[in-house]
DNA sequence: CCTAATTTTAGTACTAGCTACTACGACCAG
DNA sequence: CTGGTCGTAGTAGCTAGTACTAAAATTAGG
């Protein structure tokens, strides 16, 4: 019986301290209605750390997240380039890009993916967009996996025209037509 | 002299803590070559929080900020909103929105705030981007302040046509055409 | 150069929120 | 009734501090 209860109390505290990780564990006695060593050893059995460890893994997380975002030249991931000519790129839709009602991916992460890889392509120390022109086929979801292929298909002087196509794994859910402008440092 | 020597030590206390919040007042001492009493003086001075203080605040920062993200549906601030007319945003250019080599913003930053504007002046329960025409008229900087404009020119069964104007301080650097399509829930 | 003020360092007592450990009593099953 | 699991209790020790007092060092002013 006692040992149920065990298992029972170890099932709230997980859940406990996943909503909220502020907890100090002289709260979360009082919650569970036991003593704070038995909340401790809990905690030990189930490899909780403590309340500053939690709070720490928290703040350092936000902070490389922050930082991934800075440093990323390209949206997605590269899987293919060959420059100045074309390229591939894959983004897993996650359940931050999308819109909490409907479950739709917002726009401009689709765009960020196939803008960022126009501009990867493109065989010019810098770059900008200049033109696009966009259609959105399918909404896309939550989960879904977007492969981005780009291609120049002319270039005239210092303006690339670039095509993008994005699929999930179905279908094309997006297409792109781009002109980009290079310059070199004056 | 000293006068000066501890202004000077104190902003060094401020760029180190901004940019390593992890560091506890001993390893701030070693690196300022004082002790840690003065580290705490200073502190006191500056009104710079202990170090599980920063690191709390970071992580519920975080944790707000995760969410505000999801419950953020308009990139930038909305000044004015005139559901099923009009709208406007505002979106400061910062450092990480920009390519590190030209100091340009990434196209997305731009397209985000248009079409994340052009998306919330429509009313309707739900909708996405179904086709979009961008221009970008000049290259935008770190500072800028981009205004942007959105106006529903016309809207024919479930879609809306919505032209959008982003400009700078001095000069319109942006131009969008929207079309967007919404649905009710089925 | 000496004194006064400022600045820095040293040290103590106390705190939260723990870890790691030992010890004891309750309960329950075989 | 004896062994094993559980929960509780309590201690020592830790980190990264606060709050305070006091002494030493530095510096500026006269």
């Amino acid at each position: 019986m006692a040992y149920v209860k065990k298992k029972i109390r170890q099932q709230l505290l997980i859940e406990q301290v996943k909503e909220k990780p502020f907890l100090t564990d002289e709260e979360l006695a009082k919650l569970l209605q036991v003593s704070i060593q038995t909340i401790r050893l809990d905690r030990l059995e189930l490899g909780i750390p403590e309340l500053r460890e939690r709070i720490r893994k928290m703040a350092e997380h936000a902070q490389t997240k922050v930082k991934s975002i800075e440093g990323r030249e390209v949206i997605g991931e590269l899987i293919d380039l060959e420059l100045g000519k074309s390229g591939i790129s894959l983004l897993r839709i996650t359940d931050d890009m999308v819109f909490a009602k409907s479950q739709v991916a917002r726009g401009h992460y689709v765009f960020s993916q196939a803008n960022s890889l126009a501009l990867a392509i493109i065989d010019a120390p810098m770059a900008v967009t200049g033109v696009a022109n966009l259609k959105y086929k399918v909404p896309v979801h939550v989960g879904d996996k977007l492969i981005a292929k780009a291609e120049i298909i002319r270039q005239r002087g210092n303006k690339y025209f670039v095509w993008v196509k994005t699929r999930n794994e179905t279908q094309e859910v997006f297409r792109a037509k781009f002109i980009m402008v290079s310059w070199d440092e004056k």
